[in-house]
DNA sequence: GTCTATATCCTGATAGAC
DNA sequence: GTCTATCAGGATATAGAC
């Protein structure tokens, strides 16, 4: 009977993982520059000088607020590329499903996040951060990127790795910017598009890259 | 004889546009946020008084930084699609072109800034500014999204209008993506793609693009 | 137009009581 | 683990001499 709050909406949760969850919206709307200690700590409701007992500094919670999302992310990718290399364990690998494995998983995780804000701070995840927190991401995807690459490599056997490693580029800049925002769609495109749609996302991305990706090499850079 | 610097490397300019010059660079590598008006005034070997008397605020001088830039390019964008509309004044439009002209003037765009500036700050655009920076910016390039819309549409006249508006923005990802970084390319794959050379950057764009755009349209969606 | 000096406020981080 | 109070520094913006 005097449970605080028995299984009510906001379940309270610790204070660490409320400043996380503050953290991420306010990091995701306002930068890392442009939010401070204190707005993250009045919107989790929890004292300031909480995020300095938990974390030991603001970028040391930046990593952990891009951590906690990205591993699963990273886990569930490389789960389903796995599965797709055991199914063919030899020869060319499927390119829809490496496709998949590595899109689907990404866009997923914008269910987990409360409101649309963990992809929001994910788009800006490739061009915000000076120094430490770059190379702490880039470690966070290194080997995930490793063992796509190879993949790809055997879904398009005949594809030169320059124009593949291009091609993937290109590919990682659409899922980005596709992740980080769906308000530029709404604003110039009208609202004809609508993001919340999972499956109708992937299956709209999955056959885009499949096209791009195996589109045959330009004849300026076929000799090589 | 006495004049000051004859015409010594950096051409002094007037204070205005050094501001802008160092502006550029500084928002580019830290955000808006993250920059304050003593970095760039220091980088600029100005005065501080003097942001505040040429634009008023720290934020217009972030909209004179983008609109610089940006007016340009969406002029030589309309140039060439407009140039690729009186070549074909009936019938569909060649793909491969309106593409080019969408493209092109933007990648080519890091031609003029003076380091990899602009292109990182493009970059930012779509993620950065929580307000009134947003709105200005999309007033930009309203304009040019609603010609070129009209344009694909005719490049593509099979292709229902939902499909193009998600393979648009999946292209507009892509660009945006490849103006901001590159450093993901060299860092996760290796030194072997070079983003300096633009012309072959414009043609595997194109190519990467026109497949994509071209791709049927998955039987999920098909009836429309 | 350019400068110095300063007003006003907010920042991240910490010390120490409870 | 949570709080209050505070430190030392940096932020934007402006007033006013030159």
């Amino acid at each position: 009977m005097t449970q605080p709050i028995p299984e009510s909406n906001p379940p309270p949760a610790d204070t660490k993982e409320r400043i996380l969850d503050a953290a991420e919206r306010l990091f995701a709307e306002h930068g890392f520059a442009g939010t401070s200690l204190r707005m993250i700590t009045s919107t989790a409701g929890v004292n300031l000088a909480a995020v300095n007992y938990h974390f030991q500094s603001k970028e040391i919670l930046m990593r952990a607020v891009y951590a906690r999302r990205i591993a699963p992310i990273n886990q569930r990718r490389l789960e389903m590329l796995g599965r797709c290399e055991a199914a063919t364990p030899e020869g060319p690998l499927p390119l829809d499903a490496v496709i998949r494995a590595f899109v689907e998983p990404m866009l997923r995780a914008r269910e987990d996040s409360p409101g649309a804000d963990f992809r929001r701070l994910l788009g800006r995840m490739y061009v915000e951060p000076g120094d430490s927190v770059r190379r702490f991401l880039i470690e966070q995807i290194r080997e995930t990127a490793h063992r796509f690459k190879l993949a790809f490599h055997r879904a398009l056997p005949g594809l030169p790795e320059v124009e593949l490693l291009w091609r993937l580029h290109f590919a990682v800049g659409m899922l980005m910017h596709t992740m980080a925002g769906t308000y530029h769609l709404e604003v110039l495109f009208g609202d004809q598009c609508d993001p919340s749609d999972t499956d109708a996302l992937v299956e709209r991305m999955v056959t885009f890259l499949a096209a791009g990706l195996r589109a045959p090499v330009s004849s300026l850079f076929a000799r090589r």
